[in-house]
DNA sequence: ATAAATCTCCGCAGAAATGTGGCAAATATA
DNA sequence: TATATTTGCCACATTTCTGCGGAGATTTAT
């Protein structure tokens, strides 16, 4: 279980902070805020955040400066939030550093989407090469990465076609697939094959399927299509 | 080797299209453009693109539902362009799994910054988590310090394009990868080559192996490209 | 029950994709 | 400059896929 995410908001104005701060705070974030660039910058080396959100015009520090600051020793994410809504303030904004500029006023649950967002970002990019993209259906893992249907952790090796086929049954489980639907999305519609060209690949489909061991069936429904149940 | 960075851009107005795409192509970009959700769908499960700039409203698949249907299937980063500019749209965008919602008419150079943005988050990233200079492919180790590929030890001598070859399916292990992705990735985008090359040097590197005394197998994926198992 | 419609299965042949060996231009090396 | 290496391309052989016709089985309708 992760812990709470901890947010500093940097902004002069008080009551800006605050309203963030609750906002923050009811979506479950630890939040402190600060009112000038130099104690946000301390309090972040004495205690490192997991977000800032701040303001640009501020005392002692100014927005721009501390993001540069920050960034020569951190890869924290931070937000920049300026009543500057010009071209170059947002560009210098990003370009120093920031991971978004918001403009003032703003909308409390924009910033929250926004900070969600960037939280999502570090998170794909940390559990990027482990996720495998799969289809479980019955007793068969279809995954679309390695293009190949398993049973029992072996490959039972469908052609190009029958994979595509299965895949497009699969992503519709529990719903009948009209044969038009599937010449359509699976075959493509530049191509001019019969009708019954389906029924040969479900035929040689299910042939592999069955002779793999699997219990997997593709069902036919009468006069229109074809359909796969997520349990067998 | 890191290549360009590719880009994606669907709009229905092939307009906004042009003068996205011109400015992307002047900061060194590779970009391809796409009017509609299906066809960048497509493209993008042939070919994955390292960032997507896609429109709310467009025909057969509209922005959010083509959002939420690659984050199911990948981690690229996704910037939302929209007309739509209410509260509710920005919050849905960003959270259905956009990294990021501009609202039209938008300066594109702020879409610039906002790009370098992310891709400068993603690199901050990354650099925390991985510093591996070696991967381990069946009986192969692939050093990229040394750019060898060594089996029992010892060098078995590949080409300078081998090597990147066999490393590019290396790091995409147990993933199929197609010809035009390493064509893109491998050979580089200003190489106008036969999509045959690959197949010969792919045949080289498997002669090397399987000369080497390795049981490493280069897998053909029939009709789309090539695949290495991480377990020879 | 009988007829009509629809589906499954079999074998085949054309088509498409891939593997193989040789060749030559470009590049690096001595 | 001469030599060796690399790499893309071509032609041909081989493999693999896939649509089709037709026979027989199954389902539906009357």
């Amino acid at each position: 279980m992760e812990n709470k995410k901890l947010i500093y908001i940097a902004d002069d104005e008080i009551n800006i902070c605050n309203i963030i701060k609750s906002f923050l705070l009811k979506e479950g974030y630890d939040v402190e805020t600060f009112n000038d660039g130099r104690s946000i910058l301390e309090a972040f080396n004495e205690k490192p955040a997991d977000l800032l959100v701040i303001d640009i015009m501020m005392p002692e520090i100014d927005g721009f400066s501390l993001c540069s600051a920050i960034r020569r020793q951190s890869t924290v994410p931070i937000i920049i939030v300026s009543a500057k809504d010009t071209e170059p303030d947002k560009i210098a904004g990003l370009t120093l550093g920031s991971d978004d500029y918001l403009t003032k006023p703003f909308s409390p649950m924009e910033l929250i989407a926004r900070i969600k967002s960037i939280f999502r970002r570090i998170e794909l990019d940390k559990i990027k090469n482990d996720t495998v993209q799969e289809i479980r259906i019955g007793d068969i893992i279809i995954n679309a990465d390695k293009k190949q249907a398993e049973f029992n952790g072996k490959n039972i090796g469908l052609t190009g076609m029958e994979f595509n086929l299965l895949y497009y049954l699969a992503q519709n489980k529990d719903k009948a697939v009209s044969r038009t639907e599937l010449l359509d999305k699976v075959w493509g519609f530049e191509n001019y094959v019969e009708t019954r060209a389906t029924d040969d690949t479900i035929k040689r489909l299910r042939k592999k399927l069955s002779d793999s061991g699997s219990s997997l069936k593709i069902e036919t429904v009468w006069g229109f299509g074809f359909k796969v149940n997520e349990k067998g």
